[in-house]
DNA sequence: TTGTAAGCGTTATCAC
DNA sequence: GTGATAACGCTTACAA
């Protein structure tokens, strides 16, 4: 590889002048500016990226930290913020967080000191608090998942709104036993959900049963566990509101076939073709992904200028045939 | 952030002695390692990885470039991959290379500009010969197809076993008109699966239909297309092996209602639980992204040992429920 | 318009 | 054992 000072003794300028040649900067004389430009196609001039890395203070680089590439909703966010990172001549550092909290902050810090362009971040964690040290440094943009400190742009889905939604349809088919299974509890996006769920049922009268409501299912060991809990004695519950996506794909094979309605928060790529074919709530991890990209790339191209900092993407119901009307005397009622 | 330089003021000594203590140099009096620890402690020093990077010419990051991270085998190489490498103090970058073959000299080129510590390369194009200019400068190694030129190491999966597996099995089941549906033909892995396929047909003495074999299936458009070119006139076949996962995943839900047993190249998340299950070739890509992320970190560790360059793990079949005997006059044969 | 000099934070060389 | 000094490749002052 050469560099701008071999192109430079190549030309017989100054290894400044190759520089502003390179740059594009105006104070060039055209004939110059022939002779460098020349130099730099025959020595086949590429600028070391560790060196302008170096002297920038950052590197043409978006990291992403997601909690597991495999759950294919993050995977989407990654790969629709790639698309976009790319357009910009971004590269994208994906990493994949884990289920353990305890790793997060390190995972996450020795992304941050490789000095990127810009974070994407879905936490597991709750304690957002280390990332303030960060945020002046470089723009750190929140998906799914909104930071409970302020300070920091969010692109999420209205979990609430997403919770109601999918309760009232479980209601509106007569069901009265729902159960909530999720992940984990202190993530903003269960809460949310869980309170949708709640709202739901206040607003039908119908009371909640407890004893139904179980989290951090997110492995298969887990899944089954639930699954024992939920249908083990006679008190069984008639419909499962799966609260997202990653726990739906564990849940769902072991429930499927057991007379029980069952609606995901998240699609996912076979959901229609599973049997059941699953109802979902959909939430449109590609926009999430596209938009928290270009949050990133306006963030380091007008620093000053002011954004909204969260932004809340409306969710829609997706029916297919996993949810069917109780069998029960109790009459199904119309969606609220 | 304070540098080697504030540590070195503080601690009363010159920068190249506490550069000594940071990096474990025996040649430092104990006691003033102590004062320097102390000082390092006390300022928080943390190395600025820019610096490092544009020193040493290389960056503390493996970088994996893949089809795409929606399709759940890469992701899962990649994810595997990631996991040793964060054992090793790595980062990972991951990148999508779409499916245009075009652009995806360009997108490793501009990958391999980082100066990454390893490349981890899933290419979709035929001609690796770039490569060539950077295999002395970086580890290169390729998962899921092997390159066409020599010098590189590579992680594969035995294709034409298991295309001949794939195959067997459906002629066991009694099948003699078995359509091959597969992605990019100008793909290792394909030709390989491919060979099987033909390979199979010869031993059992049944001849091959070449209007079965459609390839380039990567997207739902093309995979319609390939149904309907299949499943037109009365010549139907009555079993399709779909050659790669990812095609299987566009494909499946459109021909599982049809009256034809299928098997799938490489297994996928959901696999057991649409309708009908289905029965898989499986790989192992843990397995691969394992062993290809180790690989690159022994080549960084022991540049002069010599390992073997190719390694083709075995595939095994997963029988479900897709693959049923064939209703015709012709008997169903043992599997050879 | 062009060039010189300095510096980003680190490590290697070579004196002392 | 320790410390000047230079160097990695680039860009930003500042001169000329």
């Amino acid at each position: 590889m050469s560099t701008m000072r071999d192109v430079a003794a190549y030309a017989g300028v100054s290894q400044k002048t190759v520089s502003r040649v390179f740059n594009q900067d105006r104070h060039v004389l055209p004939e110059t500016r022939e002779r460098v430009l020349a130099a730099l196609h025959d020595l086949r001039y590429t600028p070391n990226i560790l060196a302008t890395g170096f002297r920038a203070g950052r590197l043409p680089v978006i990291a992403i930290a997601i909690p597991d590439i495999l759950d294919p909703y993050f995977a989407a966010i990654a790969r629709a913020a790639d698309e976009i990172a790319l357009q910009h001549g971004l590269s994208t550092i994906v990493t994949s967080l884990g289920d353990d909290p305890a790793h997060e902050q390190s995972i996450v810090e020795s992304l941050l000191k490789l000095s990127p362009a810009g974070l994407i971040l879905a936490p597991g964690s709750g304690d957002p608090e280390y990332l303030r040290m960060w945020a002046d440094k470089v723009p750190i943009v929140f998906v799914d998942r909104a930071p409970s400190i302020a300070g920091f742009d969010s692109f999420t889905v209205d979990d609430v709104q997403g919770g109601v939604l999918a309760t009232e349809h479980l209601l509106s088919h007569g069901h009265r036993t729902i159960a909530f299974v999720g992940n984990r509890t202190s993530l903003q996006t269960g809460a949310g959900r869980l309170r949708g769920y709640r709202t739901a049922h206040e607003r039908a009268g119908v009371p909640v049963r407890e004893d139904l409501i179980i989290t951090d299912v997110l492995d298969d060991t887990r899944a089954q566990a639930a699954v024992r809990t939920l249908f083990a004695g006679d008190k069984s519950p008639t419909a499962v509101f799966s609260a997202n996506a990653w726990s739906t794909m564990f849940l769902y094979p072991l429930i499927r076939r057991q007379d029980v309605s069952v609606i995901s928060f998240g699609d996912f790529p076979m959901a229609s073709v599973v049997d059941p074919a699953l109802t979902v709530i959909d939430q449109d991890p590609v926009r999430i992904g596209s938009l928290a990209a270009e949050r990133v790339v306006d963030r380091i191209e007008r620093p000053a200028r002011r954004f909204r900092r969260k932004t809340v993407l409306e969710v829609s119901l997706v029916e297919r045939d996993s949810c069917r009307d109780v069998k029960s005397s109790i009459p199904a009622i119309t969606s609220a």
